[in-house]
DNA sequence: TAAAATGTGCGAATTATTTCGCACATTTGG
DNA sequence: CCAAATGTGCGAAATAATTCGCACATTTTA
């Protein structure tokens, strides 16, 4: 009886935190993210200080068991993928960064993408991306006059 | 002698990974890092589903021996504040969602961003995020050019 | 000024995570 | 067919994280 609960688990502002994963837990779920899906053998090698391959893929039978991923087969091997939906994930890791680092200014987070000093943008992809603001005022206008 | 060394902290990418925080040590550095700075006691009253003031305080002084947050005094209250800037942690950060979850793509991130549905953005601040892109298509122009 | 409030420090118990190794099944190659 | 390779399953040991309570110091308050 030692479960808490999940009213226990919302923050001031009613949003249930996500469910937390311990280090390896991370480092796995990572993986398969970034893969779509994944088999136990290659995010075991994904893993720079990965401990044995048995361990790991104890790790995934217990991010199975919480309910973090799922398996299909393939052969006798296993394909692991999340649970989640990515682009329910990716939502829910977008708006905690947001918030959390940038006080919930998405125009920091972009001043912030832009100065990540490893990209360099192709003038081609910035302007794709000022299309899409353009598109996001023109939308924001419609909703203002109707 | 059980340390990982750092070499073994290393992705593909050469990059190192951050240190990993536990569960509540994420958790508290989170406040920290919204708040800015902030006493024992306000990281315990923000944590939706903090155990007692003792053991967030201990918690604290964990992170401070494991050089996450260092501080300072205010009578006899203890104010915690992160170790590293948070512009530097704000930047591993937002690398590491836009890797993990946008396959390395800033216009994907900023796609997200702009979809989060709990956002009204004021026609302004689209606005200048405009600008900023634009700003960015002419640094680049320049470079590409000189 | 004595008691109550409010702080920190930290040892030690409890829980959770992480790790490995071995048992067993299936597939592959000689 | 047998041995080696390659898989999974899972118990149990080893580590790490989390939690609490109590000792003690300093302020505040009645």
């Amino acid at each position: 009886m030692k479960k808490k609960s999940v009213e226990k688990n919302r923050n001031r502002r009613g949003r249930v935190e996500a469910d937390p994963l311990s280090r390896r837990e991370r480092q796995i779920m990572d993986v398969i993210v970034r893969f779509g899906e994944a088999s136990a053998k290659s995010v075991w090698e994904e893993i720079p200080d990965a401990p044995t391959y048995s361990t790991v893929r104890k790790l995934l039978s217990v991010l199975e068991e919480k309910g973090h991923v799922r398996h299909r087969e393939d052969g006798k091997a296993y394909i692991y993928s999340a649970a989640l939906s990515h682009a329910k994930m990716a939502t829910t890791a977008l708006r905690r960064l947001r918030d959390t680092f940038f006080g919930g200014s998405t125009e920091q987070v972009v001043t912030g993408l832009l100065n990540l000093s490893d990209t360099q943008l192709e003038s081609q992809e910035l302007s794709r991306i000022a299309k899409m603001i353009e598109e996001a005022r023109n939308q924001e206008d419609q909703n203002a006059t109707s």
